[in-house]
DNA sequence: TGCTCCTGCAA
DNA sequence: TATTGCAGGAGCA
């Protein structure tokens, strides 16, 4: 192949399909949809410097009817619509190849294939060769010996022979080959049956489709029967398959030429589509910066620690470099409780080591105990940085040593939260990895399995868990780089983490190290109870059935209720069953027994099961305490969540529920204090609106709901009914949801039309709050997020959906993501307020556990008053709002008297 | 065993 | 056809 002058032709239309369909999706922070661009411009680059004397032409699909679909109607026919998120990036790649300085060509009625074949052939008359980048096996027929193809998946390049090898045909077979086997994307009819076996099995046989068609009738079998059947298809399929090779255009092969790179606009590009890895390179192509390096698994050499000697290097190496990057290789088996199998460590980017602890990986390793000891001064030297991941869990790994980290702290899993809180397990260090740098890096599962079939680094080979572990360390260095100067780029994001999640961060270790103590004799008590009332509702639930079944089974259940009862149904879901959940069991109470005892029974065993028994589950032998473990990374609004158990839900509506909550008490000689924001996020929606109705009624610090009950009802506030009040209720709390009057109708069981008389009354009265909504919903479509009073975003990424149902599930969450992350914010500042003046005190007070609304402190009786007046302050304090913020105490033994 | 659905607890 | 979460049991592949 001669590589100079070389013509390479790229089908810019597939390109962008695959890279679309190919790549993870990515979104710019107003929500943009990016990969297919980013994929593709990547692409392109890659092209272009690959071949530094060919020239790169991208080809588009020429808008317009092209002869396929004049000869036939049908064509493409079978093509779902294309995803406004795929075409939305046609415009901006254009933009790229233009800047770029590619000739981008697009005829119109022509589609790229038949530009591409007309220019090739020109090529080659012309005596240049020329290279076709695609996957379109379509494009094998233009192969010659100075045609070729690359399949830019594979990146395997087609000559004639690679053709034969790949389809078991000769490139001019290839339109015979597609005729036969037909395409179903592009709705092309061919034989049905036949695919690439047989296609290429009868060109190799009778060479071309003319002679398979002339002896046709010696095809046997029901191939041959549907051979015949659809032979008049043939020529037709054939012409559709045919790339035409001498479309009139006004571009010739002699006119496309490379104009120079236009650097200023692919910059401008690159930030307007966020695209740093691709600044940073196309400055690289320009000569502007030096090319940065990229550190890779291959490339870096990993130390390996095995002796005391070596490790007093590195604690030396890293005190004298200031920062350092630890990743801890640990099994953990609670909240508490970690094995330490390892411990990577990075310096400066240049030095990475691993240490292996008690492994079999050389003959001879420090054990765990031994390396913490040496290692321990790093960790608890006030002038050193540590960056990590998750350092919530490190300390927690470290705390097993006894070792208390006062580094400074960078936690790039933080980083990434408050970045995109996406939510839900994107935070990991490998989803990171993949969507920041583009890396893609093991995880412990990718080493070890999952599930059942997992098993321990001690039993995982020692050299691929050293290489890891280095990966890991690697890749948290090259994040906080690449993290901090994105952070830097939004102040109040960079505020965020800097002042809010990494202060909180030991305050939650400190929580969650502490614990809540439980006593297992009230959960055990309430179980015997809980159980013989069980008993009894399964027994009298047979007799009303008259014959067994299970309760805890819907799908059972849903038959006894509907078909053999023959109680009211309820309308079938989308998967075909009527719900029995408790809105539903509810209506049934009047029309039979047994809703009732299934209600009772789901409450009872709800609290047996969930509660009762795994709380107890939990209590932490040695500690005799339930150590939750706080989500810090996790919720979409910035609030945290309890995990292993979830302490967040503890029961608190119902008698029995309480009782659970009597299990939580404080020991011996100390009281539980609870403090609690009161209507907190009613209040934030006031300072949210600034609606003077709202900031009124907390300004005279009457019942808010009270006080909406007299505007929405226009009565006096002291002839409210509870009623109204319920009602009013109702509307706050789904206002902040962004309830429609259908919602409102059904929890309030009132017609629809009074709902949303109550619903347009209630915006005549809050003026500003109507206006709010509206507002933030502008504001999402507008910017792709909205944001918290400390400006901590929440991204949208339906808030332009065409499908209504998901735009309006954006909407609602545009009106409360807002309310309920200002809430969170201001609990995590008082959180830390009262954090650090416990920290500063030596008053015997332990704040145990964050509930989004209220801290709960295990306080020594003679500190309980100090307590009690600085608490709330300090709460109160924490955040200045348009109006004030009010705290509810209460001090008792156990948690549920202390409400 | 692993995953999804349904259900229900909290703020 | 109301927000954010976590968790347990049933049922199914």
């Amino acid at each position: 192949m001669n590589l100079e002058n070389r013509l390479i032709l790229v089908d810019g239309t597939q390109y962008l399909f695959r890279a679309y369909n190919a790549l993870p999706e990515m979104r710019t922070s107003r929500g943009f949809p990016t990969h297919a661009i980013r994929g593709v411009v990547m692409m392109l680059r890659k092209l272009v410097r690959d071949n530094p004397t060919g020239t790169v032409v991208v080809v588009f699909d020429g808008p317009g009817k092209t002869f396929r679909d004049a000869i036939f109607p049908e064509y493409k026919a079978n093509r779902p619509p294309i995803d406004d998120d795929l075409l939305v990036q046609f415009a901006p790649v254009y933009e790229f190849v233009d800047a770029m300085g590619l000739p981008r060509l697009e005829v119109a009625d022509v589609e790229a294939d038949d530009v591409i074949g007309t220019l090739a052939t020109q090529a080659t008359a012309a005596k240049r060769d020329t290279l076709i980048s695609s996957s379109d096996k379509d494009l094998a027929q233009l192969v010659t010996e100075h045609v070729f193809l690359q399949d830019t998946m594979s990146n395997n390049t087609l000559d004639p022979e690679g053709v034969r090898e790949k389809f078991e045909v000769n490139p001019e077979q290839i339109v015979d080959y597609l005729a036969l086997m037909g395409d179903k994307v592009d709705n092309i009819p061919g034989i049905p049956g036949v695919g690439k076996k047989t296609a290429a099995k009868w060109l190799q046989t009778h060479g071309d489709l003319e002679t398979i068609i002339a002896t046709s009738d010696d095809v046997k079998g029901k191939v041959g029967e549907k051979l015949r059947a659809h032979l008049d298809q043939l020529p037709l399929a054939q012409e559709l398959a045919t790339i035409k090779c001498d479309v009139e255009m006004d571009h010739s092969v002699s006119n496309l030429k490379h104009q120079p790179m236009n650097l200023p606009a692919l910059l401008e590009l690159c930030q307007k589509y966020e695209f740093r890895q691709l600044r940073d390179q196309f400055n690289e192509d320009a000569g502007v910066t030096e090319p940065a390096p990229q550190p890779t698994e291959s490339e870096t050499e990993v130390d390996l620690i095995t002796t005391n000697t070596q490790l007093d290097d590195i604690v030396d190496a890293i005190k004298t470099a200031g920062t350092f990057a630890v990743f801890a290789v640990t099994s953990r088996h609670s909240t508490l409780d970690h094995t330490v199998h390892g411990l990577s460590l990075s310096i400066d980017s240049k030095h990475v080591c691993y240490v292996p602890c008690g492994s079999s990986l050389t003959d001879q390793t420090l054990s765990a105990d031994e390396a913490m000891s040496r290692l321990r001064e790093v960790f608890e030297d006030s002038n050193l940085t540590l960056l990590t991941h998750d350092i919530k869990s490190l300390r927690h790994t470290l705390q097993n040593f006894e070792i208390n980290v006062q580094t400074t702290v960078h936690d790039i899993m933080l980083m990434s939260y408050v970045l995109n809180s996406i939510g839900h397990g994107e935070h990991r260090l490998k989803g990171i990895a993949g969507t920041v740098l583009d890396r893609t890096i093991k995880d412990s599962t990718d080493l070890l399995g999952s599930g059942a079939k997992r098993i321990s680094f001690d039993a995982a080979d020692p050299t691929a868990v050293c290489q890891y572990a280095s990966e890991q360390v690697i890749t948290i260095e090259a994040l906080y780089k690449e993290m901090l100067s994105r952070l830097a780029e939004i102040d109040t994001l960079r505020a965020i983490y800097a002042d809010v999640e990494i202060p909180l961060e030991p305050f939650l270790w400190g929580m969650e190290h502490h614990g809540t103590l439980v006593e297992p004799e009230v959960l055990e008590s309430l179980r015997i109870e809980l159980e013989t009332r069980k008993d009894s509702l399964v027994a009298r639930a047979y007799e009303l059935a008259g014959h067994e079944f299970n309760l805890g089974s819907p799908k059972q259940l849903e038959v006894i209720l509907y078909d053999e009862l023959l109680l009211p149904a309820p309308r079938a879901s989308k998967s075909g069953s009527r719900s029995t959940k408790e809105e539903v069991l509810s209506g049934l109470t009047e029309h039979h027994e047994m809703p009732q005892i299934i209600l009772e029974y789901r409450a009872t065993t709800k609290l047996i099961s969930t509660y009762i028994a795994g709380l107890s589950r939990e209590i932490n032998p040695t500690t005799k305490r339930i150590h939750t473990s706080y989500s810090q990374a996790n919720a979409s609004t910035g609030r945290l969540a309890s995990v292993n158990p979830n302490l967040q839900n503890i029961p608190i509506r119902t008698a029995d529920g309480r009782r659970v909550r009597e299990a939580f008490v404080a020991p011996p000689d100390h009281l539980l204090l609870t403090a609690d924001y009161s209507q907190i996020e009613l209040r934030v929606m006031a300072h949210l609106t600034d609606d003077p109705g709202l900031t009124e009624a907390f300004m005279e610090r009457v019942d808010i709901h009270q006080a909406t009950a007299a505007e929405v009802f226009g009565v006096a506030l002291d002839s409210v009914t509870e009623d109204q009040r319920r009602g009013a209720k109702a509307i706050n709390f789904g206002l902040m949801y962004g309830m429609s009057a259908f919602g409102l109708a059904r929890n309030l069981e009132i017609p629809q039309y009074q709902a949303k008389e109550y619903i347009d009354t209630y915006f005549n009265r809050y003026p500003n709050v109507q206006d709010y909504v509206q507002a933030t919903k502008e504001h999402g479509k507008q910017n792709g997020y909205v944001e918290t009073i400390y400006g901590r975003r929440i991204y949208l990424r339906d808030i332009n959906a065409r499908n209504p149902m998901v735009r309006q599930a954006a909407e609602r969450l545009a009106i409360n993501a807002p309310v309920q992350g200002s809430a969170a914010d201001i609990i995590k500042k008082a959180t830390i307020c009262v954090g650090e003046w416990l920290r500063g005190s030596d008053l015997d007070i332990e704040m145990i556990l964050q509930v989004h609304d209220e801290l709960v402190f295990e306080v020594a009786e003679r500190d309980i008053e100090e307590a009690k007046s600085r608490i709330p302050e300090l709460m109160r304090t924490a955040v200045e709002l348009k109006v004030p913020l009010e705290v509810d105490l209460g001090v008792a033994q156990n948690w549920s008297a202390a409400h």
